[in-house]
DNA sequence: CAATTATTGAAAATGATTTTCAATAACAAA
DNA sequence: TTTGTTATTGAAAATCATTTTCAATAATTG
């Protein structure tokens, strides 16, 4: 999915389209780690001087709110976001890098069925995620 | 696990044991439900009224390091923790009243070697946390 | 191009957490 | 026991992240 994707989309739900915001999409959507609000504050503002860190924090919960980014917890905090536009997914981070990468968790079903019939609750949402080293990392 | 056994676990750190600490762990140990600092500290001070908040903090950051409590993660925030006491378990949390049910992951294994695999990272780590409705939610 | 109205950034307000500090209480050793 | 050392305490202040307020500005619609 393209920055310009991200853009009709937000166009598409009543929200206009603004420079700060064009800078704010570029920003979240070229990264494979997760950004907090100050770093994407921080990134964006090269390209973009003029912009606030509250416009900031307001695009990423509308975007957040699209779907189009998650959010991600770490042990480390959880005020970053990274691109999500790829429907549910899970992650795998790299405690190294920071790099993100994301995968399908079809294999999880049957894990979740046997946990409700034990329990005897109706399971509505699941979270998985996986932290490990990334192949760079490995090797250097 | 006992109070009896967090507070020793408490004092084999080379901890104190204080009335305050007492406290804290009475409430966290007694509740089926994730508590924030200010919960905690709001339901220990009934037992001890000079009970501070800073200390809550204090206590739960040494429960914590200590593995016998751990943070719940969940869409309203990440300040909660829960008593932890039983190695690693998974989460099932009821959506409506915040009752907590652990479950053991097993069946994560193969998912998490498959993914190894397919990607090239070394996972050490894993995190699986399910939502829905226990069985008493469901019918009222 | 003009009118409407969402959006902006700065500053202030809020809320959570951490730090500082002098008084106190726990505990090990005598 | 009692004593001395030292971790722990609570209050207040400091910090950090996030939200709200507000008047100025800029994006869209017609």
């Amino acid at each position: 999915m393209s920055t310009t994707a991200w853009l009709e989309q937000l166009h598409d739900n009543g929200y206009r389209i603004t420079s700060a915001r064009r800078v704010v999409v570029d920003t979240v959507h070229a990264s494979t780690r997760a950004l907090t609000p100050i770093e994407v504050y921080d990134k964006a503002r090269k390209k973009y001087h003029a912009l606030g860190l509250v416009t900031v924090y307001r695009t990423l919960e509308k975007l957040e709110e699209l779907h189009l980014i998650q959010r991600v917890h770490q042990a480390a905090g959880c005020q970053a976001f990274v691109s999500a536009c790829h429907g549910h997914q899970h992650l795998l981070l790299c405690q190294n890098c920071g790099q993100i990468v994301f995968f399908e968790g079809d294999d999880v079903e049957p894990l979740i069925k046997s946990v409700a019939k034990k329990t005897g609750y109706e399971i509505k949402e699941h979270w998985l995620q996986l932290f490990g080293l990334c192949a760079d990392c490995r090797s250097n």
